[in-house]
DNA sequence: ACGACTCTTGACCATTTGATCAAGAATTAA
DNA sequence: TTAATTCTTGATCAAATGGTCAAGAGTCGT
């Protein structure tokens, strides 16, 4: 009779502290450089580990990367789960973009780790994209086509209306760069969330002009 | 007196021939896998040239990295340029957004490597962002804040309105795989136009429900 | 045909980097 | 305290990769 776990089974105190240093560090070096521009070095220093510590925990970059990819993956599906079909939808549409938009500006890295694997063709992720996603998008789709139906908003496309709010709340943390570039500062968050929901929901047309 | 010029300044027909293909190759290469994930082997490999002979014609992997990102930046700005202060707002929008699209369907690589780029903190455009590309923004959005001052368009936030424009439009370049994912199919490039125009320039909200 | 120049490549080098391992240090349950 | 277990690391390895070089092949104007 072992006096420990034959199976490895719960974490040790050291164990969950590393992982969660490291999982930290790791979601900052493949952010900034992608998975190929990351090494395990950087990440290994950043946390303040040697290598061979750190492969203690993860055998293989690829386990850090993927481990660092699923916790932000849950993430990523939150809020527009949380659209409600019985509630108004200007309220839904204009919470969910905020919710959105607060997740850029607080994590900005999380949605570059994410683009990034995107950009090069998902290599990680396909199943993620192809099941739950694509499912959510689907299910979240029949809700804004009955909205339409019902003359509550107007006759958009779901999934492009979808597509529009990822891209455009996700261009400040992805594109932060080049938006600081032209604007010639760090924008403001809550000026964003305005100018970016009043885009989306009211458009650029005049409507009412006689 | 030497038989050819002493300072080379015009291109052999193989050259031009060469760096032309080692160009086209290497786009597909660094918009697919990054810079770093981008190996010299695999460009050479997929124009058909040695190793040796690709370095031949560019002294280091960098030179062929910006100048294939050079090449695509003008391609970047022409768009936005063409915005006519003295036409009808709603159709140079129209017509900025269609040409967005266009570029997007037409080169999905291009957009690619842009967006690799700016997502990995532009190392090698940030003179173009500060620049070029923000007097630009600068300079239209002054034109389209005109367009508000006269009634034309509702009261939006134009380089906000530009983000908008380019994110959305080059989502189904970056994101094009989880786009095609999600719809299970890859979009038609008409529907995504009439999609997103109508999208950006009409919102969401039904405005005339009295 | 010839000579000067351009182009091409096999072999090679130095560095980076993901990963291993054996041995020692620290921790923990009894 | 003790012994099993977990944690840590210096040294090291093999593979990948950016880049070099000398020598040969091809091209071109005359």
């Amino acid at each position: 009779m072992p006096k420990r776990q034959a199976t490895k089974v719960q974490k040790t105190r050291i164990q969950s502290h590393n992982e969660a240093l490291i999982l930290d560090a790791a979601l900052e070096v493949f952010s900034a450089y992608g998975y190929r521009g990351a090494t395990v070095d950087q990440i290994a220093t950043k946390c303040g580990l040697s290598k061979p510590n750190l492969l203690y925990y993860f055998k293989r970059k690829e386990d850090i990367y993927t481990a660092v990819l699923e916790r932000t993956l849950a993430l990523w599906l939150a809020p527009l789960q949380a659209l409600d079909p019985d509630k108004d939808p200007i309220d839904e549409l204009t919470r969910y973009i905020s919710a959105k938009l607060d997740l850029t500006f607080a994590r900005p890295e999380a949605s570059k780790l994410f683009a990034n694997e995107i950009l090069h063709g998902a290599p990680h992720v396909a199943p993620f994209l192809i099941g739950p996603l694509k499912e959510l998008v689907t299910a979240k789709s029949k809700v804004i086509r009955n909205w339409v139906s019902q003359g509550k908003i107007r006759d958009v496309e779901p999934e492009h209306l979808i597509f529009a709010i990822w891209s455009v709340t996700q261009h400040y943390a992805d594109f932060g760069v080049q938006v600081e570039a032209v604007l010639g500062t760090k924008p403001n968050a809550a000026k964003v969330k305005t100018a970016v929901t009043d885009l989306l929901l009211g458009g650029v047309k005049v409507q009412n002009a006689k």
